[in-house]
DNA sequence: CGAATTATAAAAAAATTATTAACAAAAAAT
DNA sequence: ATTTTTTGTTAATAATTTTTTTATAATTCG
């Protein structure tokens, strides 16, 4: 299974402590982008999607208080903040203003590791399994698309959601009323055409499915290897 | 930052010049060939993918002028026109046909350095993409021109803004609002619109996609690879 | 077997996206 | 200052995709 390999944006004026930043996420296998200021990060951000941005709060030029308030209409991407010592106005102001998360300086690396960890994980980027092999098929979720044998197919945004719920709960079975709340879709004999329909993408013998298996009475479950 | 060693193709008749050159930009750590010829030019980037030519207007043989012109669709390389001193049209038709600058000679060796470090920087630097070549197209943002089997298009500056975006995050998918934050404009139907008149230019068959695809219920992405 | 449940196909309906053309406003050119 | 070109907006219509319905078949299991 692929790994997510989050990108992360690194914001600091000093040079020390943006490479030695940039050292530690990439020894921990994260892809890292550097901005020595608000300035430089608001360019960076136009054209990338990062997954986080590890913030210094105190640079010059703009700020990152600034930088949160002034982009945080536009930035999904969650901010982890680096606050001086003792600055506790600062950091209260830098969680309500939209940061996710502070990190006093100085820090172990240890410490910031397990916090980018913890809000990726809340972010649900890299819990989740996205993409999955078996037999001759293969399932992507992010590029939405069935591969079996030679033929693709693609998958919609209701279809993306079933199998996303039954990927990373193999072997659970979810009833039509639970499939329902899922895609909020309230007519049970529409789920069965929908199965259907996607029994016709992962199924080598979709007349005899062999993965994606009726429950009879109680509904249905992906069953994989 | 790490300094980027560019390989440059410096192209030019005259011997005196070119190991001038030559000179200047391997006292500056570039790495540098030469060629004597537009013919001989061609015959090199077969071989070898330079970061910028160096490329003289005036030479026996096919001129510089049509070097570009017959080979613009293939190069993803920027391009420094040297021309002869006041010689304006060939300047400008120079830079209309893709040159990315022009130098008129003679030229103070500072200076050259000086275009060929902005270039670099606007180019390779910074890890974002700015020229990208899929199959029969290329997409050129630094000279905002898409050229497309033997057509060129233009892209305006919300074209431009979303490809930059979508070119540095290829397989990821936009919804409607975040091309509309990113383009400062929140008419959803219009990005309809513009999304069509792109895949004009980008698509080898706009009505059936292939790389700028519609996740319906989603939004766009762009599948390049 | 026979009743209940599930499967399937095809058609209809609904939702979303695509396309075109016409227009207005802004920008560029003359 | 006027004209031309470009660009975004809107609206009307078409095309496509997805959901729902309907009708019928197939399956399961007491």
């Amino acid at each position: 299974m692929d790994k997510i390999i989050a990108h992360i944006l690194v914001v600091d004026d000093d040079d020390g402590i943006r490479s030695l930043v940039k050292k530690y996420l990439i020894e921990n296998d994260y892809l890292v982008t550097t901005a020595d200021s608000a300035e430089d990060a608001v360019e960076k951000i136009k054209i990338i999607q990062f997954d986080l941005i590890i913030l210094d709060i105190m640079m010059p030029g703009k700020s990152g208080l600034e930088f949160i308030k002034d982009n945080k209409k536009k930035i999904i991407t969650p901010i982890i903040l680096l606050t001086a010592k003792g600055e506790p106005s600062e950091r209260i102001e830098g969680l309500e203003i939209g940061a996710d998360d502070y990190l006093p300086k100085p820090f172990e690396p240890k410490e910031l590791i397990l916090r980018i960890e913890n809000i990726i994980k809340k972010t649900k980027l890299n819990d989740q399994k996205r993409v999955i092999q078996f037999q001759n098929i293969k399932i992507d979720l992010n590029k939405q698309m069935i591969f079996k044998n030679d033929n693709e197919y693609k998958i919609n945004n209701t279809e993306k959601k079933i199998l996303e719920k039954m990927i990373n709960n193999p072997g659970k079975t979810f009833s039509r009323e639970d499939i329902g709340l899922l895609i909020e879709l309230d007519k049970e004999r529409s789920i069965d055409v929908i199965i259907t329909r996607l029994r016709k993408k992962i199924e080598m013998d979709p007349k005899r499915p062999k993965f994606l298996q009726t429950i009879r009475g109680t509904g249905y479950v992906l069953w994989i290897e």
